[in-house]
DNA sequence: TATGAATGAGCATTCATTCAT
DNA sequence: CATGAATGAATGCTCATTCAT
């Protein structure tokens, strides 16, 4: 109090705790949110978990839907500028740039608690409207738009077929998203082949996913559903 | 229609309700599991929209988790025996078998209120663990049983590659619980493709399926990912 | 149906059934007002134990309180005339009555359902005021008198002092009174002394209750608290 | 009450306020067990008689028993030290230790709201085992300890005969029990004797207990009852 | 800034009684 | 006579949010 502290923004132990209040009550939500859901979790269990008050929350966050918006900021909206950047800067052919995306996305989000938001989302947003549409401009359209980039830098390589981009976007995105709700919610409570090695599966869904969109000079046994009715995929739509 | 009457079970007016009650109620659960979940759903909403006391719902299903069993009963798990035969009765190659199943799937199960059980589960199931396990026995278990019977006969038969069973089932019934949890959450709340034209989703995902998991002369561009990996399918994929 | 009955009273099977629904009902709600209590015990209970329908037991009783009263007139308030007379016809001392008093009481009541009641009185009487009233008029007055009859039979005989006889009803009734509550109480839930030879604690308390109540030349060690305080029964009490 | 205030421990008018609440719930409570019973006892009524709402009660006391237990605790089984160390200071013969110990008993118990207590569990205990099981530890048992141990000083000083102490303690408590029960049921609801002079009744209790438990030369009229059937207590006693 | 005591609407389940058949 | 379907008021317990200190 007497003596100015070199760096200001973090002083004395009990200013140190001040600024370190807001990041532990995200993580301790973060932490139940994933385990209990929205609904089911209870601000007391978070606050107690950061170890304040149920006050002191409620002077950081002003509602618990608030709490959660954060929580999602923090864990995922908050990184897709980064993932655009990396996006842009790849090298190497599109069903590459594809095989990576999987696995940089398992990586940083399937296999940690940030999945367990999805997985939320998916399971509460009927009853949380607000929520709702927070999470759709936050982070399914941010995520859509990765995606639907991904496509069209193959489509315009003439890597990828010409497809209806919005179907292809489910059909890239639906295993992903399968993973992560398996894991969080029958996975959790039954014995499981993708409980150890979801690796494999993902594998699988990229070969199939990579073959449903690659370019290929006869269309085999398989008819060309992906292509849009407007669009024929046929070679003029390269 | 004139001479006898047609249910000759229901003879004065209140025995005729007494039948129709249970369905009655089975009924608006299914609408309000389906649109609020099983922890939001108030059983005093229940037996409203079925046009009783809360005290008449109690007089038919001791509580609310027997209630949304026998929705599930009704609308799911009663029906497997039923598929199971006209899976046995197939004729066709399983390529041909797989992509019907997907259909009728589709029509029974995928487009109707029931998807929205499957939505229902994935939810809450860490919440209710009891329902889980009934879920699990009456629903996931039949249900993976009879992906692993065709993916069988298409093995037996030559038609498709020896591949590991659990990541296989995976990988078929993916896309059908994505587009169901996709429908009934964030479907539910944003425009989307997937909202009038699923067949299409499914077209394209039948394809992407089918060239995973068909014999094929030489392995192409992509690893055989779903090779078991003790029993490898292929020369090549050693 | 064709050809009457000999005697009017019981014809064919069900006619029987029909008169014998009382007693089926009085037997079956005894059981169960015993084993839970009055507002414990469900009306739907007492009918399914005596084989009917909830509705038939309201035909015969209209309210589960004169259903109770019903229960009680049959099992204790109905006997007092018979036991009156009993007392009227003894021979021999006064303190050989009491003796044998005692011993009917629990052949005939203590150690039957009957002592239930008394408990359930005692338990619920403060919850179900009309109850009580018809209790105490009917069997509570009667048993009191009956005790205040032989009580002054042994003071008119001079086998006995002069005392109070509103305390000494008590002092001769606490005892039995305590047996059977602790049997239904107590005793019910812990392993206890009393539960196999409640005779040796009533021949306990009858030797302490005559000797409180006999003539003797002396009053011994002990002050005689009986007397009436209007009529000391002795110049030593004085 | 100028200067300083009485209680330092508390400060603010709301701190005052939270450290009185447990005690205003716990005299609330006892109230209304005492008046209605246990069942019939509503949280919302405790609350509203100890001016606060149902969620305070809530905040204080985790459930109904929880709440009847902590009642327990305070008016009874937390004073059974104090009581024991009463007994082990006494000086004079054991009789006057029980003529004694029956006038504070009716002091701090029985005349007091405590004893409705007594009366409750008595009422109740068949359908709530769990309290049931606490109440024999907390109460029961210690408090026949107490009177086991007068029992055995008096036996040891050559005051009292050999006597079975399993029976000999139900002979002793009897009493006391049945002006509690009598108190809170049928004499709550009739004009009584036992009503305004308890302490008659009490004092011949006393007498009659000690006749039955004094050693005497010769054993009289009545048979020694209370002996021990293994364990003669005299020679005059075979 | 931080606390935590207080609130009160909300919800699944029970049960005596009624009455149409 | 007999049924049993229907009722609806009653109750213990939870939890997001507020606010006095």
């Amino acid at each position: 109090m007497t003596t100015a502290p070199a760096t200001p923004s973090a002083g004395t132990k009990r200013e140190r705790r001040k600024e370190a209040r807001p990041g532990e009550l995200l993580e301790a939500a973060l932490d139940l949110f994933v385990e209990k859901g929205f609904a089911a979790t209870r601000v007391d269990d978070v606050a107690a978990r950061a170890g304040v008050s149920k006050g002191t929350l409620f002077l950081y966050f002003p509602s618990k839907e608030e709490l959660f918006k954060a929580v999602v900021r923090q864990n995922i909206a908050g990184r897709f500028e980064e993932w655009s950047h990396e996006l842009e800067t790849f090298e190497g052919t599109t069903g590459e740039l594809l095989r990576h995306c999987y696995l940089v996305w398992w990586e940083r989000i399937g296999a940690t608690k940030a999945s367990g938001i999805t997985k939320l989302m998916f399971s509460e947003s009927q009853n949380f409207p607000e929520i709702t549409v927070f999470y759709q401009q936050e982070v399914i359209r941010p995520g859509q738009d990765l995606v639907r980039r991904i496509l069209r830098r193959g489509m315009e390589r003439g890597e990828f077929r010409g497809v209806n981009l919005d179907y292809a976007v489910h059909v890239v995105m639906a295993p992903m998203i399968f993973l992560m709700l398996w894991k969080h919610s029958m996975g959790a409570c039954m014995p499981d082949a993708l409980e150890l090695g979801p690796e494999k599966f993902i594998d699988a869904q990229v070969d199939n996913v990579l073959y449903g969109l690659c370019a290929r000079p006869e269309t085999g046994p398989f008819a060309p559903a992906l292509s849009s009715p407007s669009l024929p995929s046929s070679p003029s739509a390269v």
